[in-house]
DNA sequence: AGGACCATGTCCGGAAACGGCGAGTCACAG
DNA sequence: CTGTGACTCGCCGTTTCCGGACATGGTCCT
């Protein structure tokens, strides 16, 4: 992932743990929980700066807590200004194919490889999603193997299940009762 | 089964229930009822193409006509080109030995055994006999238990008393009087 | 520039389960 | 003592299931 440089943040609470929102003036830049992998360091999000005010940032974290809280009917959540430039063109485009999948659906690996022009591509795809800088918003966790097994997620297994099943998708076989996260 | 691909396919009607008659260019490759275990797939056949026309399936359905009809002396009846490329070779080897069966005789699964060279493959050939993709025509209905009993058929043990009640057949012990089928 | 890493999917081979059985055993009637 | 019937067990080709071995393509690291 590029750095990035200049952004506000601020960390809300949710039902799933703390979130780290960040804002650039492009929109929308990243969504993380505390303990997921492939955050940015510490080191980095310290040089950010600390803005609850930020009006992207109020934005987005309302409309956050109406996705937790509406327990049934959730479509067309989620209308912010992204910004995706951290990743590379690659990853935009798989990453945006994200956006396309419903809620309460699942898509593989392998369709989303199809749907960016990569049919074969994907293993590669996997990695991009598992880079994925705004959880919940670009919804990665509803990509799954294509026999329908979870596979993994940046912020555990555990969540991924929990994200699917308040959102009423079928939920595939094999969720692994140990060695989640 | 192997995938049979591009046949001519035609149902007609019988004593017993409509049955479904396929042929390739090999020669008659299927005959099902509606309702029996085993028959292919409905998208599978919905993918050959129905045509009335076809010589060899007129035919069959000619002979099957005159083999329902012929209450009492029927001999030789069935004189069609057959294929039965889509059963392993164990399996095309047990179906032709049961066309030696002459109409009016029961043989046991132990003497088909027998008769194709693996008298120890008894229970084989059971599970052979139950993939006939012919019904009628390739006679497994002929084959009972060594001890007479009528055991099993695709098409349901009440269609196998009916059609060796009218060849003249010995019938055996214990016609399950329910759970025919 | 080269090589290792993966939130995959497919193919292949071995193992186990599954029958339209039959022979052998045992327990009970006649 | 025969004869039946319920039961167990070995039989063997097929099917199904499961685990391991690859090919794959973008990223990241050296």
């Amino acid at each position: 992932m590029k750095h990035l440089t200049t952004l506000q943040r601020h960390t809300i609470a949710s039902p799933f743990g703390p979130l780290l929102l960040a804002a650039s003036d492009q929109g929308l830049a990243g969504v993380w929980f505390d303990d997921q992998q492939h955050r940015p360091p510490d080191a980095t999000v310290a040089a950010w700066h600390e803005n609850p005010q930020h009006p992207l940032l109020q934005q987005a974290a309302q409309q956050l807590d109406a996705y937790f809280q509406s327990t049934t009917d959730a479509n067309q959540l989620f209308d912010l200004p992204l910004d995706l430039s951290a990743g590379t063109a690659f990853q935009q485009a798989v990453w945006r194919a994200l956006l396309e999948i419903p809620t309460g659906e699942t898509h593989s690996y392998a369709q989303v490889a199809q749907a960016v022009g990569r049919p074969a591509a994907v293993r590669a795809v996997g990695a991009a999603i598992g880079r994925n800088p705004l959880t919940i918003v670009v919804p990665c966790h509803r990509v799954v193997g294509s026999n329908g097994a979870l596979t993994g997620y940046a912020g555990g297994l555990q969540r991924k299940t929990a994200l699917l099943a308040r959102e009423g998708a079928p939920i595939g076989i094999n969720v692994i009762p140990e060695q989640q996260q």
